[in-house]
RNA sequence: UGGCCUAUAGUAUAAUGGUAGUACGACAGAUUUUGGUUCUGUUUGUCUAGGUUCGAAUCCUGGUAGGCCAACCA
């Protein structure tokens, strides 16, 4: 109840006040929209964004969703990325109602081709790409008439036949549309509609050797899917007036263009041809490296599709320029994995605790929970001895004001445990620390302390015997500048140097041991972690997903 | 210097002619066996100049700033 009059509190998109009038004045009683990938790249957050408009639409009001591969240009796609692209949409949640393809109309764009030329709005140019764009003329000055514009009808049909027959080599003639040359929207100055390329097309195979181009295809399969809202970004704008012109030409459904802005996130690059720079070159270890804004790289550093989603909800959708703060994402993978992770403790930079009241060979089993966040909250053992590792920088040996950790005299809880206290400071010659002797108060174990004593800080710590090895890899931002591609020069000169950190030995409380892919854990007080698939048998790799948020790390930061 | 789009706290997004709100961030405090979580509070905004109106973030005009358009890419 109260969460359906959130629902409608909710205020609306720009994009669901045109389908809630359209709706309400009958103009449809069901809505269609399509996700228009062309598999040329993997997709990345700002696909996410589209992806939940465009199906989250459909969950919304009556109606569906198709996956429609913009698939035109042989040249550049492939069928690899139709799998990837597809696997990241149903990793989100999202079902199509059906799996298209602009190439699976070919032959009906072939046929209104000939509708178009029939009608004399269409013509075979003979003119090379030089000599079409000189004739274009610039947005200031107007086009110049092809000297191929009058052709007769018989002439174009036969000319376009033979073209689709394979008689003419790539380049050497195009159809355009026959609309204005002097048109102060540069693309309505008879746009290209088709060209020749003779290239193996993914689908089609050798069939084909003239390819439609985005505006003779696009906005024709919308039509023949009966979509009724296309949705796209803002650089398609100029686009719809041509979009309009053909459907109204052709005569066909009367599907609708509405655009809205690209969501562009801080301190990373979505563009496709960029991230295809930075696989390419090596800058990453690929499409799936946890550093990407893809939706792989962000699954493999263990994003949620849960978070990914709430993020997608949260940035909304408008028509102005953006860039997210990246804070946002994190925050919603943050929350999510609070709720959902289990607690494990490890140490990343031991420093050698002897518990000198401890007796020698004793193990004791402890209970910790796995995440007090739960409704039912479960607990997992985890073995206690003489001899423990805790975080080096767990200790000062001179301790600020505000340090609530452990320092000469000073006692903190260990986690799930004992209290303890630090007696002795343990260096080599050269002066260093090599291990501290504590004592630990037998009355203070965790869930039945009657000892009385409070302390500040609670550590997390292993059991050295006990202790599981692995290796961690520690992700921070891709770029030093939050929007790389406006700055001056190359973007890839703007690449973080410290973006990944990996340290190859921590060690873990011993229930890691048994982790498996998908398991999602909170290293405590160190982040969120989960296990990468370069692990295997004998070594244990975790990536860290998110830090935890560091009040400390802040403070230290003030002074 | 043609056409088109956009302009609300640091960021993102509401307010649909009638009290400028929400989230994230930042800051301060409370709680805490994670310096996490949770809770409370504080901070900061309608690009600008006119006009219409009893009343303008909203409508109109001019300006300013940013973006898009001259691939046989999508």
């Amino acid at each position: 109840m109260s969460e359906h009059k959130k629902e409608e509190e909710k205020s609306l998109n720009f994009i669901e006040e045109i389908i809630e009038a359209d709706l309400a004045a009958g103009k449809y009683d069901h809505i269609v929209t399509r996700f228009p990938p062309e598999p040329n790249g993997y997709l990345h957050i700002g696909h996410a964004s589209s992806i939940c408009l465009n199906f989250g639409l459909t969950r919304k009001y009556p109606g569906y969703t198709n996956l429609r591969f913009d698939d035109t240009n042989p040249v550049t796609e492939e069928t690899e990325y139709v799998e990837s692209i597809k696997d990241d949409i149903r990793w989100l949640g999202f079902t199509w109602k059906n799996e298209l393809y602009a190439s699976d109309y070919f032959g009906k764009l072939y046929d209104f081709a000939i509708v178009l030329i029939n009608k004399g709005l269409a013509y075979v140019d003979d003119s090379t790409s030089e000599q079409i764009a000189s004739l274009k003329g610039t947005p200031t000055e107007p086009g110049v008439n092809s000297p191929f514009r009058d052709r007769s009808r018989e002439e174009n049909l036969d000319l376009f036949m033979r073209m689709k027959n394979g008689e003419f080599p790539d380049g050497s003639r195009t159809l355009r549309a026959k609309v204005d040359m002097a048109h102060p929207n540069m693309i309505m100055r008879d746009p290209i509609l088709y060209r020749i390329k003779h290239a193996h097309h993914h689908r089609t195979g050798d069939e084909w050797c003239i390819y439609p181009m985005y505006d003779f295809a696009h906005g024709q399969s919308d039509s023949i899917e009966e979509i009724t809202h296309s949705l796209c970004t803002m650089e398609f704008i100029p686009h719809r007036e041509l979009y309009d012109w053909l459907i109204n030409k052709l005569e066909i459904f009367p599907s609708h263009q509405y655009e809205f802005a690209r969501r562009n996130l801080n301190y990373t690059v979505t563009s496709k041809r960029k991230l295809l720079q930075l696989v390419n070159d090596k800058h990453v270890t690929g499409w799936d490296d946890p550093r990407m804004p893809t939706i792989t790289g962000l699954r493999r550093r263990g994003y949620t599709p849960e978070s990914i989603v709430d993020f997608c909800d949260r940035i909304g959708i408008a028509k102005r320029e953006n860039l997210i703060d990246v804070s946002l994402l994190e925050f919603c993978i943050r929350e999510h994995l609070n709720k959902i992770s289990h607690r494990r403790m490890v140490v990343f930079d031991p420093l050698k605790v002897i518990i000198t009241n401890y007796p020698e060979g004793q193990v004791e089993m402890l209970k910790s929970e796995d995440n007090p966040e739960a409704e039912k909250v479960e607990y997992r053992d985890l073995p206690f001895s003489r001899e423990l590792y805790i975080e080096a920088d767990d200790f000062m040996e001179v301790a600020p004001k505000k340090y609530f950790r452990l320092a000469p005299g000073q006692m903190v809880r260990l986690k799930s445990a004992y209290i303890i206290r630090c007696d002795e400071v343990i260096k080599d010659e050269n002066g260093k620390i090599t291990s501290l002797h504590c004592s630990y108060i037998p009355e203070s174990k965790s869930g039945e302390d009657s000892s009385g004593i409070n302390v500040k800080g609670t550590l997390h710590w292993v059991s050295i015997a006990h202790a599981v090895t692995a290796e961690v890899r520690l992700y921070d931002r891709l770029f030093r500048v939050e929007d790389p591609s406006s700055e001056d020069g190359d973007f890839k000169d703007y690449i973080n140097p410290d973006s990944l950190k990996v340290v190859e030995t921590v060690f873990a409380e011993p229930s890691l041991k048994k982790s498996r892919f998908d398991d999602r854990y909170q290293f405590l007080r160190k982040g969120y972690f989960c296990l990468d698939k370069d692990s295997n048998e004998e070594k244990l790799i975790f990536n860290r997903t998110v830090t935890l948020k560091d009040a400390w790390a802040k403070e230290q930061k003030k002074n």
